[in-house]
Formats: structure tokens, C-alpha cells, sequence
DNA sequence: CGGGTACTTGACAATGGTCAAGTGTGGTGG
DNA sequence: CCACCACACTTGACCATTGTCAAGTACCCG
């Protein structure tokens, strides 16, 4: 697939004319990173941001002691690092590949014209940045108001693909970045998810998980106590 | 002072054209509420968003049983509401008065279509949304990662104005609302202040609090732990 | 087949939340 | 102007949740 096109699959450059997609793609540093590549850390002046291709990019925070707590993972035409090029001027978290993931990098400077100049783009970026928002306001819901089971619980949910889902669904991740990812620690996932398999609410196999008992699950994600 | 002057007070609306500021003024609605009034409740649908003239007006999320987490206070000039209009159509989080408070409104469609005309209103909503990004990403991290005396040390040194601040401060909300906005209780708000007091780190005589220990208390934010 | 990583399980500790019973304290009405 | 009431705040005893540490098992990749 040629460089065009891969760019106007992006959702931030929908509604883009296509003199300005080729000057998007004048513009692009085209990178393949392989797995466990850091992009960008925490604090780093910003000097543009990135699209993931494919692949699969981190992005999180660590504490003094090591322990990191993952705000989002960045897949396929996502993009991520743009805050700084309309606040502060630096990161505020770190990304890290999880796998060999090719990545489009746009300097600010550039972008900052093209944003002037397109509505529709910067349309797009405000719905993104929305969108980003929304998320982080019920990560902090659920890690302020809400117990590990009942976060683990509404994450096996969304995952299962909600009321139609299928009731079967597949980890994309390791559970020790579902710990990170749901501020917790391996040890305490696997325990839940033994507690969870106990009482026939789900069946673990390895990264594979059915739900057995949607109706209670959905419980659990409302604040209902997993018995001892 | 006349709505047009405010309205051109309003950082969001730095940089528009003065007929532009004469359009917004038309179609602003000026409300003023008493203390406790519930401005919109999380899921509601939106129709426009707030701009906070004068007063003070929480933004927060509330748990099944009861315990609200403050995601942030929006004092004079800062707006709030806005992420529906680009994304979801419902507001994420619940949004009441804490003091009798002046706002004005300002309905979707308009203002969609005025952000659409002008690069540097688009420009100026893209860094508030980017400024509040970063601060939920200092939110998670600091909910997720670090304790309670950590989080309540770096807040103090925040009032306080950081490294050249006199050192005396005065909180402008009641240590519960401290409390909610530390994601925690009161009793563990005061406990902490307390032993902050008899190791001298501080001193506290109700809403003033004078910082004597700075750089034991730039420890303790950074993650150092406080003596039992 | 080997080695490292992911994962599990158990015993323990600690942070911080719950419940309960106070002690101020500011504002309002008599 | 004072008494009272509501509400903010404090303090103590207790306990639940979850993190820490340690050791062992399973599993994937080269």
C-alpha cells in the first residue's frame, strides 16, 4: 500500500483535499520500530506527533518505584503525543512499542499551518482529544470510585463487545498489562479472575475467556461486592 | 462591566474579530445560580457549553453509593462542557455550583459553526482541551501511583506557588471537597494534616496553612514516605 | 530442549476506608 | 446580642482491599 493511501485511511485527515494529503505526505517520516522501542518518554520536548500504521504503541506513566499505570494503548490510524503541540510543548507520559509497529511522525510546525488552515482538521482533532478526554474521566472514575473487580468486570464487558456480543473474547494483551492497564498488579488480576472462574462467572483459558454469566458480570462492574 | 467586555475577557475567545464577539454576544444566555445548584448531570444530553464568569462550579463524578471523586474546580474565564460537543453528545461527568456563581451559555450549533470560521478559536479550544489533558494524565497518575500524604504534599506546594511562594497559604474549599479532589475521605485529610503538624512540616489553623518544612514536604510529593 | 517470561498461589502487611462519637464554629433567628 | 443548630472537622477503634514478598508452575520462543 503506497504512502497516500495509507494516509488518507487516517481518521484525524478525513475530509482532507487531496493537494493537502500530498502535502501531509510530503511532510511524513515513515518508522518501523521494533518491539519494545521507546518513542518518547515523559517530560521530552515535543517536536511533533505520531499516527500508528500498525502495530501497537503504550502510553503510560511510572511512579518513583517502577510501577507503571498505562493511560491507553494506540492501534491502527490512532494517533498519539499531540498535547504538547497545543499545550505545554512537552509529553506528558511515556510511549513504548508493545510490538514491531510502524509509526508516521508529523513535525508541529507544519501541522500547527495545516490545522490553520483546514476546519475539518482541526474539527477532527478537537473530536479526538474529546474522545481522549471522555476515556480519562472514567479512568479516573473507576480507579478513584470503584474496587479492581468491578473495573475488571467492565473491562471483560467492553472487550466481549457489550449486550451482542458473542460472550467469547480473546486478551490482546498480557495480564500483567491488564494489571498496569487497570492500575492494579498481576498477583491481584489473577486472583479476581480465579475468584470470577470459581463462581462460573467466566471460564479462563490462558488469553481466552468466555463469559458465562453476563448478568452477573455486569453486576460487578456496577459496584456489586465479588463474595469471598 | 457590559457582556461585551466580559465576553472578550474570556481566553477561549482571545484573538476573535470584533463583529465575531458581537455574534457571541447575541447568542450567549447569562445565567446566574445560587450555591448547590446542579448545573447538568453526567448523560444528559448537551446543547452547548459554560463559560464561568464569576463564582466557582465543581466538575465531578459520583460512585453507586454515593462517594463523588472532583475531577476540577472551574473558576472565572474557564469554560466547562465542552467535550460533548465534539464527542458523545452527553456530558461526561456532573457539574454543580459551589457558591452562587454567574455563567453564561453557549448553545452547540452556533458555536460549531463559528469554530469552523475562525483557525484561532479552533486554535484556543484545541489548547484548553490539551491543557486539561495533561492535568487528568497528572490525575491518573497520581490516583494510581501514589498515597494519599504524597498527593495532599504536592497540592500544598501547588496553593503555595511553587518554589518562590511565601509559604502561607489559604485553601478556597472546605477540606472535604480537598478530600474529594485528592480522591479520598476527610477523616484521612485530616489525619495526614495532622501528622504533618507534629512533624512540624506545617502548620495549620483552620483554612490557613503554613508550609515551615518546604523541602521535606517536596519529599514527601515526590513519594517519600511520612513517619507513622 | 532450555531458558526466560508470564502466571499462580500463599502468607503477610499496610494503606486507607468505615463507623461512631465527639468538638468546634459560623450564621441565623428569636 | 446571644443561643442554637447545622455543618465542618477531628479522633479512635476496627477492618477490607489490595499491595509486597516469596516460591513454585506453566508456557512460549528460539
Amino acid at each position: 500500500m503506497n504512502i497516500i493511501d495509507l494516509i488518507a485511511g487516517i481518521p484525524l485527515f478525513r475530509g482532507l483535499p487531496k493537494e493537502q494529503l500530498e502535502e501531509v505526505v510530503a511532510i511524513t517520516t515513515d518508522q518501523t520500530f521494533h518491539k519494545g522501542h521507546t518513542v518518547f518518554s515523559e517530560g521530552e520536548e515535543a517536536s511533533g506527533f505520531y499516527v500508528v500504521i500498525s502495530g501497537q504503541v503504550k502510553i503510560f506513566k511510572l511512579s518513583s518505584e517502577g510501577k507503571e499505570q498505562i493511560l491507553h494503548f494506540v492501534t491502527g490510524g490512532e494517533s498519539f503525543g499531540e498535547v504538547p503541540m497545543f499545550a505545554g510543548g512537552r509529553f506528558p507520559a511515556h510511549a513504548e512499542t508493545v510490538e514491531r509497529s510502524r509509526l508516521f511522525f508529523f513535525p508541529r510546525a507544519f501541522f500547527l499551518e495545516l490545522i490553520k488552515k483546514d476546519p475539518s482538521l482541526a474539527m477532527n482533532m478537537l473530536a479526538d482529544l474529546s474522545k481522549r478526554l471522555r476515556r480519562f474521566t472514567q479512568l479516573v472514575e473507576e480507579l478513584s470510585l470503584k474496587e479492581v473487580p468491578s473495573r475488571l468486570a467492565a473491562y471483560l464487558i467492553y472487550l466481549s463487545g457489550g449486550e451482542n456480543g458473542s460472550g467469547d473474547l480473546e486478551l490482546s494483551i498480557t495480564k500483567g498489562q491488564l494489571a498496569s492497564l487497570l492500575g492494579t498488579i498481576p498477583e491481584t488480576i489473577s486472583r479476581i479472575l480465579g475468584k470470577m472462574s470459581s463462581q462460573d462467572i467466566i471460564e479462563v483459558r490462558g488469553r481466552k475467556i468466555s463469559i458465562m454469566n453476563r448478568k452477573k458480570l455486569e453486576d460487578l462492574a456496577a459496584g456489586e461486592k465479588l463474595i469471598v
